[in-house]
DNA sequence: CGTCCTGGTTGTCTAGGACAAAACGAACAA
DNA sequence: TTGTTCGTTTTGTCCTAGACAACCAGGACG
């Protein structure tokens, strides 16, 4: 295999950094410098790319670019996260359950996986399973893929078999309308459809109807669906990944969008850090969005 | 609700126009014209917005923005596209189906939709069920969405409802060791996965170890997915919005990327006017996906 | 120990210029 | 009539380089 080399925008596709944020780098750090072709635009080496790779993934665990760029390669590689201990003795326990479903994952044994889950599932009940193996999971293999643990494909390949679980255990629960009627979806650039699926497990067996709309709808559309669909509660799903600067300034702007009778709830890893909004609702935990949806029911708007 | 404004991200966000194109109409075609905050910087009110959703949408059908920009708000709702009418009385007979099925989308009646697609493929299995109902209906609601009849979220419900329908009758075939392997993804900015579900059915029915692996994989990530599992065959899926003249380079750049033994199908709409490229194979229809797994199963190499 | 400030860091925006690839349309040939 | 070739226009993406606001760290201070 000849090493291809990448113009900026497939390194802007392939790493996630913005070809505005590689070509301000390359003036300021003196990295990447691209070779040019004949028409004097970039072109990454695999290498650079490779290395650019690394610091995005390490620059989302905290990490600041400046620093990163200026550290040889071998630091780079050493450089392992600061990872919590578990706990207590409970936590100990699952994680070490949890350990057996990841192994499985990283043997890409995705059979193996898959029933390994359905036993846990059948044991926990969905709330519980959400809970208690999901979520936990979900977190473990963020972490794992933050300390490269986890290579890309293996996260695609537990997502890809966890939302199948998820989405046929959602299947099974009875229909009919209920209340309230809550619109589940993600913002544009916001892919991580895992949390939306708990949480939607979650409601659906707290007696709401949930309209799942997929990941990625335009504000207005947002707006317009929840409109149609006379829905009583929006709620948003960000995960840790997404960008939090943008956030509250979306959610403000979706509010306007949104007629003032519907609720609109944030959730995720994401709104962890970020403040308070007026007319939002921000729900870190799965917990929190439980409690949400009790407090509604007591007392329906 | 104040006619809220948006910056130049949040509308690349919401129209899917690259900040470098929206800049560019601006100073070629005198529109859009934003507003500029203190910091002048382009502050677009939701009418320009609403208009270049229209704009892109027209364009996604075939017509050029030139044009579109220099017509008159009016004329551009009237804009109907040239819709081919069904070419023969089996088709006849399956669009007024057809019909009822995007109706219960179009009433955003979930419930009605998925008991009617399940009596469906009860009716018809799992095959012809892909074939003649999943992929027209497809079809339709991409129709449907580009002379605006459906709006975005409607498209996204009958995606989210479908993506369900598929995985669960996934699910539901018999597991076990079984070739080829395949692994099914997509390139990064592909997020279209309703194709990919269609063929995982189809290639699973016919005996083939379908690892799915989800959309968007940056291409180094499928070379080392491809290894990790020992994959016989790559397949990747192009939607008919997929930027046409990205998918040369792609497939090359991946071809390069890729062990040389590993084979790799492109398919979906996206790659119909694609041109013949050296080591891959291009897969418009199911048929041709169908046709190529027979080949493989009659000559492995 | 917490809080405020301050300066360095970092991402995103702005402007306009350049160019290649695609699409169009006209002229021509079969 | 249909198909092909060849300019011309259209259109997107890339380039440089400058500005600035938001964020973060670390020190000074209460």
């Amino acid at each position: 295999m000849n090493t291809p080399s990448f113009n900026i925008a497939a390194v802007e596709r392939d790493t996630g950094l913005s070809k505005d944020v590689l070509r301000m780098w390359e003036r300021r750090y003196g990295f990447p410098v691209p070779d040019r072709d004949a028409n004097g635009e970039r072109c990454y080496p695999a290498e650079q790319v490779e290395r650019l790779r690394l610091i995005k993934r390490l620059m989302d665990q905290g990490h600041r670019p400046g620093k990163l760029i200026a550290t040889p390669a071998e630091e780079l590689t050493a450089l392992a996260p600061r990872r919590s201990a578990p706990r207590d003795s409970h936590d100990a326990a699952t994680a070490e359950d949890l350990g057996e479903l990841l192994a499985l994952i990283k043997q890409h044994d995705a059979a193996g996986y898959q029933q390994a889950m359905l036993q846990r599932l059948a044991r926990q009940g969905l709330q519980r399973f959400v809970q208690d193996t999901v979520a936990p999971l979900t977190r473990r293999v963020g972490e794992a893929w933050e300390d490269g643990s986890f290579e890309v494909f293996e996260e695609h390949l537990f997502t890809e078999l966890t939302k199948r679980l998820l989405r046929q255990a959602i299947a099974a629960l009875p229909g009919g309308p209920r209340r309230p009627r809550i619109l589940l979806t993600s913002v544009p650039e916001e892919q991580h459809v895992l949390g939306l699926l708990m949480v939607e497990a979650l409601f659906a067996l707290e007696g709401a109807e949930c309209i799942p709309l997929g990941t990625q709808m335009p504000l207005l559309e947002i707006g317009r669906a929840a409109s149609a669909h006379r829905a009583d509660i929006v709620a948003l799903s960000f995960s840790v990944a997404f960008p939090q600067r943008q956030i509250p300034g979306l959610l403000q702007q979706l509010r306007l969008v949104l007629a003032p009778e519907i609720a609109l709830w944030a959730g995720g890893g994401g709104v962890a850090r970020v403040a308070k909004t007026d007319g939002v609702h921000l729900l870190v935990t799965l917990d929190d969005a439980l409690r949400a949806l009790h407090d509604w029911h007591a007392a329906p708007p």
